[in-house]
DNA sequence: GATCTTTATGCAAACGTTTGCAATAGGGCT
DNA sequence: AGCCCTATTGCAAACGTTTGCATAAAGATC
């Protein structure tokens, strides 16, 4: 077992000197001598002595956590399923750990309605990170005007007073009609449920491009959720009422994409050949499914780096603003 | 902005009670008058009044948070791509706050070598749950015998002195076998590499099964890493160099599975006609697949609860063993 | 040698809870 | 009236840091 718990005045004791000397010590702060200083952090080291962060919490009114809010789905307090969803929170953890914080991982279930009293008055975080896309907008915004540090990840061009991450997902929707018209296509199909904000920019310009090319009576828009599941059923279901009308397809997400792709493939009806298929994300299965999905690249990684540096801005006191990420057309053989 | 926060003494001042009165009212301590009670929490609400969490675990010696430590790729510092891991923490994260408990996210890059230190002594968590295939077997026995409340998702046959939560692997290599031996295979593959614990007991039990059908003459073991990416480069290389001398596979894993199949349909291999395939883990991607994946389910909610309950029953100093969860296999068209 | 800087350290208060113990009031009983 | 018992509340200490201010020692300047 483990011998008792040291403290700071422990640790102090043992080095002959007094707990304001050695808490400075192990801060590195400069007023030490820089002898001290090591030899006082030597003997840290050499007794596994760690500060107690709840002790360090409350006095210094900082936790040095950001919290990452996972929006549920309400209804079922489902988990999340989208694989890129979970890659991005992912992703913000390795960028939070970078800049030495701890990241919380929380969800509208624990944080109530009153996510300003939970996090920052609870000194539970210093800043909050929201992703997801809920219907949370309300919440969002009542936390956001209580002054709460917050970034959110979406659609960077909804206007907003909070400060939002997110791809350029109108250049998204272009770049994939310009595709597949390239390839084409003359009857394009847009499968996903654009009151979504970010869905709905991508299909915002989707029908941009679309229009440009004088062929948007062909055009078709199939509403549905945002799992592949829901993408096979709906494109079984339009395949036997209607038949094969679209020669192309742009999901709003690379699982949409697969889910659609399924249904096409279970019918014989052949990829890339009679439809042509655009996906969004790019996860990892983009590239292992058959035919390998052509797809929107987002830039998880740096999308974490961003929502975390933009978040300690604000904490620094800085003014900051949404902002844009890249993306990019990955040609594989499904288009 | 933000009136300024609230403490518990001024939430006591408005109440005309004293702060120990407060307190205890908040936490529904029957000491005190159950209209008394009512007031200030009625009262605690009105003003969005939230206790500082930091003060009360200093107090309480108890965080009320367990941290999941997830092993990340030591050499590449990379996050975890395996959708299966990140389901798993997500199923941890729900089952976590049923509990009233809070999630910590961690990795072995911020725990450092002392995780016991890091995270007991140093008052971040309460208990940790070790998800991932790390090396860091070392680190696990350590903290576990420094006394850190610990629970391990892994393969639990494996000896071990600290407690161990996971499927039946070596039945589920089992099943796989005897479902791919019934299908009419003489020559199954297996993909994967056994050095790895739990896929180590998948490969027994899948061995065992094939040998007492007396067949495993004609079984072979393809060691590769636990990505798609590897099995889609071993199978290529596979059939390259030795032709199609297999006709049945079991993938330690579906994103393997999934890897292995692009590889054979590039080739014109039918699946499931020329070479059934078995995966493991039954991720949302195997029933999208085309053709759907056979796989064995690992059952990841019951997976979260029963890694949480275990710990918390630790915290309460219960003594609390490894245990096995049931796993299933799932037909679909690939086999 | 007296005064002023500079450098290095210690003292003690404060952060906001929780809780053992003491205190008070009210009621029932003898 | 005196006593005990119960129900309800308050006082004050403690949890382990960090930091403004005071202090002490040593060197620099006149």
């Amino acid at each position: 077992m483990h011998q008792k718990k040291l403290k700071l005045a422990d640790l102090a004791k043992l080095a002959g000197v007094s707990t304001s000397t050695a808490s400075r010590a192990l801060n590195d702060n400069p007023l030490i001598k820089q002898e001290t200083r090591e030899r006082i952090q030597q003997l840290a080291k050499e007794h596994n002595f760690s500060l107690n962060a709840a002790a360090s919490r409350l006095r210094l009114q900082k936790t040095k956590v950001i919290a990452v809010l996972i929006n549920l789905d309400s209804e079922t307090e489902q988990s999340i399923d989208d694989p890129f969803l979970l890659k991005v929170v992912s992703d913000i953890n390795l960028a939070v750990n970078r800049q030495g914080y701890e990241l919380l991982l929380s969800n509208s279930f624990m944080a109530g309605d009153d996510w300003h009293g939970y996090f920052i008055d609870g000194r539970r975080a210093d800043g909050v990170i929201v992703v997801g896309q809920g219907k949370q907008q309300a919440l969002i915004e009542s936390a956001s005007k209580a002054g709460m540090p917050l970034v959110v990840w979406g659609d960077p061009k909804t206007e907003a007073d909070y400060v939002i991450v997110g791809s350029d997902n109108y250049l998204g929707g272009k770049l994939a009609a310009d595709h597949l018209i390239s390839r084409g296509c003359k009857a394009p199909l847009f499968l996903g449920e654009p009151e979504h904000a970010e869905i709905g920019e991508r299909y915002s310009g989707f029908c941009a491009a679309i229009a440009s090319k004088g062929i948007e009576e062909e055009c078709q828009l199939l509403k549905i959720d945002i799992t592949s599941q829901a993408a096979y059923d709906a494109i079984n279901l339009k395949l036997r009422s209607d038949g094969l009308d679209f020669d192309g397809i742009f999901a709003c997400s690379d699982m949409v994409a697969l889910g659609a792709m399924k249904a096409l493939k279970e019918r014989y009806v052949s990829i890339p050949n009679d439809v042509h298929i655009v996906g969004f994300d790019d996860i990892a299965m983009a590239d292992v499914s058959f035919p390998s999905l052509t797809t929107i690249r987002q830039d998880t990684k740096q999308a974490g780096e961003l929502l975390v540096n933009k978040l300690l801005a604000q904490l620094d006191g800085e003014q900051v603003v949404s902002s844009q990420l890249a993306i990019k057309l990955v040609e594989r053989q499904s288009s």
